[in-house]
DNA sequence: TTTTACAAACAGTCCAGTCTGTTTTTAATA
DNA sequence: TATTAAAAACAGACTGGACTGTTTGTAAAA
């Protein structure tokens, strides 16, 4: 905010002479697309301007232009950012570890607790739903999307390990629907009373259902019943 | 939108005298609640404005301001509005009907393809994330859900009949989730692909769980077990 | 005649995008 | 290495437009 950088001190020592000027232009990139995204949780979508993120971001309306032209630049832009920050969560939470051996419910609670509650998977929620009457925001947010989804995919596969691939895909997305849905509740009702609950009851029906989908011990059931249905679970 | 109304001859035989001006007045508050619903969906949150709603209603601003002083008073409006054509629909589908004799999958059918499947949910759940930001918009449209919420959860109520009731509630927020998460993807991701495998998926599962919580058969079992967790269901 | 319903113009604010000008970096040349 | 031309980074003002809320004025109802 009051930290200046350029002229005077801030990057006196640091490695000058080459790429100079793609550092710069790297770190005041970063640097607007990270106060975009808190103006946006700060104030929402709604009132959001450019002004108040070139202010946030302590430089001059001239250097957001030249870096970011369009109000659309500037949302994709702090988008991109959020999405890398997921990256960077999940880094750090497990590293390189194969999810293979990550417990379901680990990893449900720690998408929900560093991505899905914070007030910043709020403010995406609101540039998707914006992106549905702005043509070109959509396509934009779609096409960021596009990598992160298939890479999310990938992950979920080594997760759940579904012989049913169309089974274990209908389950993600409904894992994941469900705590886009929460995000909501738990933004619009101050109150997270319910939440807590509901995740937790999510996880012991998905342990069922990855039990059912998933029997460890013969790997041959996999290929015996292909395609079928997610069907009633007891029936012993 | 070329409807003209109150000068010449739109009410020129129905009733006069007493109520008369209520009558233009409720006619008139309801004719720009639709039109401001239309231009949400329309044009979304963003992009909506005052002038837009009157000109789409085809009447002065100033009968406008008349009747919704301000922004916020003319989106609540819009929003109570929406709510009220939910109970409308609702009660085209079932009228009185207990919903105790309605099947869950017939209930959970309609409320997505009557309810949060349309354009107009995505419109409300845009007010609901501005709501986030904006103590007094937030404040009013929770007001406005109050009673509808209860009587939702009263309906549920008739349609699950758990003997526990936390575990009914916990289901009915995970469906309602569910189905809010539902709606924004079919939003983002223009095709709706997945969301009615996973519609059906989620009857499957749901109808395992109410099996599970309400059996039916011996009506002791429901204070024999009470409190109990929702826990894996196969077991046998 | 007093209130309500409607009409239309107005005032103040503020935003997005553009444009002109200045500084820093890079690359080329001598 | 020193010099210089070009390009990129940054700064800040300007414009045209549009929106919200207000206000003044008129017709209809109570």
């Amino acid at each position: 905010m009051d930290r200046t950088l350029g002229s005077n001190e801030a990057d006196a020592a640091p490695e000058a002479g080459a790429g100079k000027q793609a550092r710069r232009s790297a770190t005041m990139r970063r640097r607007l697309c990270e106060a975009a995204l808190d103006v946006l949780c700060e104030v929402g979508f709604q009132s959001l301007t450019t002004p108040m993120i070139a202010a946030r971001a302590g430089v001059s309306r001239g250097a957001q232009t030249h870096h970011f032209a369009t109000k659309t630049d500037m949302l994709v832009g702090a988008f991109e950012h959020l999405l890398q920050s997921w990256d960077e969560a999940r880094h750090a939470a497990f590293g390189g570890r194969n999810l293979g051996e990550v417990p379901f419910e680990d990893y449900l609670r720690f998408v929900w607790r560093e991505i899905f509650s914070k007030p910043s998977y709020v403010a995406a929620l609101e540039l998707m739903l914006a992106a549905r009457v702005d043509r070109e925001l959509g396509d934009r947010l779609r096409h960021a999307l596009d990598s992160p989804a298939s890479q999310r995919n990938l992950r979920w596969r080594q997760l759940l390990r579904f012989p049913d691939v169309r089974k274990e895909e209908q389950f993600q997305y409904m894992t994941l629907c469900l705590l886009r849905g929460m995000a909501i509740h738990a933004s619009f009702n101050r109150s997270d009373d319910v939440n807590e609950a509901v995740l937790e009851a999510w996880i012991e029906l998905a342990e069922t259902v990855i039990a059912v989908e998933r029997p460890e011990r013969s790997v041959a059931a996999a290929t015996e019943r292909p395609r079928r249905k997610m069907r009633r679970v007891p029936g012993a």
